[in-house]
DNA sequence: TTGAAAGCGCTAACAA
DNA sequence: TTGTTAGCGCTTTCAA
């Protein structure tokens, strides 16, 4: 930049004005200064700019794990939103590694992102801890953070009770009358949620919650076939499963299947979010659709708000709409 | 840092040197320092940090887009890596927008990044002319950057002749006729490479290369859907379709059951990459492994290696092995 | 409309 | 073993 002004013959400051676009400063100084800017391929130091301006316009975003196609279209959501606003992105995917999160959050802090978007794996007192002494925007996707001291987290996320209620009414109404669930990470507030309509919508129908059909898993295929495999020694297996990601699903259908069932006939299948895999997957996946790439976007543009003011009625939490989807892996009983 | 100096009644440089563990210091002043560090929750700057020693600790890596599972997955190889190596990742996914492209690499100049992994959708000039300019290592994956005045860019990859090659020849063993073939980004060099191994095994074998069967894609499920519907209608039908990539197979997969025939019973399928869903699709899906992680691994690996020191002989194009693997969607003729 | 100068928070000679 | 000092490359008052 010294070497640009003082081939322009003028000063570092009105260097800076040109590349800003900061006014004033005299079209013709302007037009010379671009050129000798242009000639000398000279590219402006965004981490000078950083350290002088105290902001440095990416935000850091936290995730566990790419694998699951629900955080690598979050994170297209998430990205493409950033760029469109100036922003761009820092990823920490942790690999579902508790100590990796902190680690990442410690990290953004050193890096002085401008904001954090979180999707924790498990939640931390130390996360918390964190949470309450840091002093940026954090914005959080299906998680919620509360407690003592806590300052207000937006969340973005869909009403899982509802959706999970939804679902599950859909099952009854076309006729099944043992509907089990696979969840994942059950103290997770969005399982919890899920769980609840589950039973609420038994209860209203006056059936009952059979314990047994409510399979734990970690939201990998490979859980969801081996819960199923078990459930499926069970002399009274179930006509319906709900599970609390596409993902699971394919796991249970790919059970019955090798057991020598049929999806739908013998079981019917619902997922949850709707991946890209869910309508090519054989059979098609009945699911409930998220908005994943909006709710990245809204993710996003909530962090957007509060950088900009610090107290909005922008900043809040937002649910999004989900709907259901019907496929080809259940059916009328 | 002024502050933590004061306090301690040391200069910023012993703060310094505590720190980063520099020494010397003496262990009665380090014990004090840090006490009084942890005590304010002093976090350094990076930024500071970067602008002082001209050195980012993160690397830049675009890629066309993380719906792909291999982007997603190389991704996953490349952050352990990165992390395990003290630096970072600044992740751009262009999708596959070719302007997004050269704004990102531009933008990586800009931030500073201390290296840039490369796997671009297009190959453009433009992208040619800033790796003329580009001064800090860079490396590639599957993408062979070559021309004038080119510094030599290492670039990961398997031997996708080979493999090409030694797929449609289990094909033609196990009695197969008339193979086809579903590729994706026909100027690419992989695809390239691949296409050579398909004729040249049929080729070998005696076999004419119907050009009738070889079907233009995207990469994406739709092209290879539709693509497979249209070669459905070809009277002489092929007996097997070789894909370029798994998703592409799911895709033709899927386009053979909706027309009324059976995979592999009429017709075999292969794809490439190994996915985690080739495994679990229904029917699982014959492949060509591609170690992705690993990829990732050894890009970092590279990268590393060019930053420590400029002309070592592990600076060089890497080949990976790859692995063929027979699952369902194959049968004997 | 422009320039001089201070400062962002750190590192790294060099001196003590 | 420690402190002093001069940057790193930019932005931003304040004065001219």
């Amino acid at each position: 930049m010294k070497d640009i002004a003082r081939e322009a013959g003028v000063s570092k400051a009105t260097v800076s004005r040109v590349i800003n676009n900061t006014n004033p400063v005299s079209e013709e100084v302007r037009k010379k200064v671009e050129k000798i800017i242009k000639k000398n391929n000279y590219i402006p130091s965004s981490i000078a700019r950083s350290l002088s301006k105290k902001e440095t316009k990416v935000i850091g975003l936290i995730i566990p794990d790419l694998s699951n196609s629900f955080y690598s279209e979050l994170v297209r959501g998430i990205s493409r939103t950033a760029h469109n606003n100036g922003y761009n992105v820092f990823l920490c995917n942790t690999f579902k590694e508790t100590k990796l999160e902190m680690e990442f959050l410690n990290l953004l802090e050193e890096k002085e992102v401008d904001a954090i978007i979180l999707t924790t794996f498990h939640t931390t007192e130390a996360q918390k801890d964190f949470i309450r002494r840091y002093k940026k925007p954090i914005v959080t996707v299906n998680r919620i953070f509360e407690g003592e001291g806590m300052p207000f987290v937006p969340n973005i996320d869909i009403d899982n009770y509802k959706a999970s209620y939804e679902a599950v009414d859909y099952l009854i109404k076309s006729g099944h009358k043992k509907i089990g669930v696979i969840r994942a990470d059950k103290d997770d507030n969005t399982c919890i949620d899920r769980l609840r309509g589950y039973k609420q919508v038994l209860n209203d129908n006056l059936m009952i919650a059979d314990e047994s059909y409510i399979i734990d898993s970690d939201f990998h295929f490979q859980a969801a076939y081996d819960g199923m495999m078990k459930i499926l020694k069970n002399k009274n297996r179930p006509d319906a499963m709900f599970c609390f990601s596409d993902e699971l699903a394919t796991g249970a259908i790919k059970a019955i299947i090798d057991s020598g069932l049929k999806v739908p006939e013998d079981i019917s299948i619902v997922g949850f979010d709707d991946i890209p895999l869910a309508k090519r997957f054989i059979p098609s996946i009945t699911t409930v659709k998220q908005p994943i790439f909006d709710m990245g976007k809204v993710a996003m543009e909530t962090v957007c708000n509060m950088i900009i003011k610090k107290d909005d009625d922008r900043i809040a939490n937002v649910t999004l709409n989900h709907e259901f989807v019907v496929r080809n892996s259940t059916i009328n009983r």
